[in-house]
DNA sequence: TAAGTGCGTCGTT
DNA sequence: AACGACGCACTTA
């Protein structure tokens, strides 16, 4: 209870802007997008880094500029979502297996976990997702195609599926 | 077509 | 007890 929920924030450049990576001593446990306001209080010292965390930091530099131009990572940090609740634990494993590219529905994903009638149960877990991106809560969309939401704006939500080669989605269309 | 209402359902707070 | 990144049926314009 009195563990600090993360060890070492990152900031990523990207050309989106600046991402902020948390870590955990078991792997990556967060990612924030760059317009969050939840920035570091003091910038973490990138040169006397443990070399298991650079490491981690390097592979998800990597993976998170290759999700952004629309490709499938090559290889991920290990991933910590041991901030979650087994149901959201659940919901964020079963996410990370949808294929880029490729979309589920928030049904989908309930069944997928052996849990069909929990699908908008689901939307909140994706909501709680700290690891937009890497963990592709993006791939989930709400019934016949339609948007759904997306906490970290849905302008983001679009133009990550856009950039995947998904462009047949109602309310796709930019305003 | 588009927009609005109501209800079932379930995990989280 | 109330609230959602849902889904479906249904009404109304």
């Amino acid at each position: 209870m009195n563990s600090k929920p993360y060890i070492f924030e990152l900031a990523i450049p990207t050309a989106d802007g600046e991402f902020l990576a948390l870590y955990s001593e078991r792997g990556l446990c967060g990612l924030r997008f760059p317009s969050d306001t939840r920035r570091p209080k003091r910038q973490t010292d990138n040169s006397q880094l443990p070399t298991h965390i650079r490491r981690w930091y390097d592979l998800t530099a990597k993976a998170l500029a290759r999700a952004l131009a629309g490709q499938p990572p090559e290889d991920l940090p290990p991933l910590d979502f041991s901030s979650g609740t087994d149901f959201q634990q659940q919901v964020w494993q079963a996410l990370s297996l949808i294929c880029c590219g490729q979309t589920q529905s928030y049904g989908q994903v309930a069944s997928a976990i052996g849990n069909p009638k929990a699908l908008r149960a689901v939307g909140g877990a994706c909501g709680a997702n700290p690891i937009p991106v890497l963990v592709p809560c993006h791939r989930v969309l709400a019934a016949h195609h339609r948007l759904g939401g997306f906490s970290g704006g849905l302008h983001w939500k679009r133009t990550l599926l856009m950039r995947e080669g998904i462009g047949q989605i109602g309310e796709l269309g930019d305003k």
